[in-house]
DNA sequence: CTCATTGCAAAATATTTGCATAGTT
DNA sequence: AACTATGCAAATATTTTGCAATGAG
């Protein structure tokens, strides 16, 4: 059941490309031109298969600011994103930031859904969409 | 700077459709398809032209559900249906079922969180995952 | 050698737009 | 007559997919 993972010179390009963003926001697109800008073109689907792996692996996160423009995506690592504990995320659909919310903040509405549905929320996939305190003030 | 707006057939068909959902989900494909089975079509254009209006003048709203998908839209009116106000969704990330949370089912959180971190969660666009009774059972 | 991975281009998908025509006032 | 609305098809734009070629183990 275990894939096997060919090392490729594409997937460390784009493995040290995910360090160097340090957690912030990326399209696809800036990750082809940043390696176009590098005359070592990775193609479209490779990009957009990688990350959706990472995504698989929890790595990455996707998110969607604007329906009419490209999905964004980020590098989740420790300094950005402790992914050891369970958590969600508001999410600006403004300016993108990306705030971290304790998981015992929806504790109450958790077990009410949970014993009114019989839903059980995934923290890891549950962005709460709206405006953060910045772009309310605008 | 009021634009005038003719009555033509299209819309009063549209208007007439809008009424008939009483507040349910509909795709732009829906209405195309509903039209075409009583062979008056309606191009999609005009639906999304239609629909956009609707949206301007606060009388349909969109949700993003999900992002592969086409959008949802719904009619917002109390003379239809008086819980037709903005809600949230749960969304089973198994079998793809969709609920509807009545918006007050979070506005404990809600107001945890605009006065925690000043952030006013968008229900239009704030989907929580997870998995329902039925999956959670497999 | 075997099979995963890549890159290209085509496909798929949803929505928007230009433009000629039809319809409303 | 003036001007809006419509429908079509083409354009946009993003992401996915089929497939032949390449590269890793």
């Amino acid at each position: 059941m275990a894939r096997s993972n060919y090392n490729t010179k594409q997937k460390d390009l784009l493995s040290s490309y995910l360090k160097e963003t340090g957690g912030k926001h990326f399209t696809v697109e800036d990750v082809c031109k940043h390696f176009a800008s590098k005359s070592c073109e990775i193609g479209v689907a490779t990009v957009y298969r990688y990350l959706e792996k990472m995504i698989g692996e929890g790595v990455v996160s996707k998110y969607i600011i604007d329906e009419h423009s490209a999905a964004c995506f980020q590098y989740l690592d420790e300094k950005v994103c402790d992914r050891k504990h369970e958590h969600f995320h508001l999410k600006c659909e403004k300016c993108g930031e990306l705030i971290h919310l304790e998981s015992k903040a929806l504790s109450s509405v958790q077990n009410k859904i949970e014993t009114q549905y019989g839903f059980s929320l995934d923290p890891k996939r549950t962005v709460l969409y709206g405006l953060c305190s910045a772009c309310n003030e605008k």
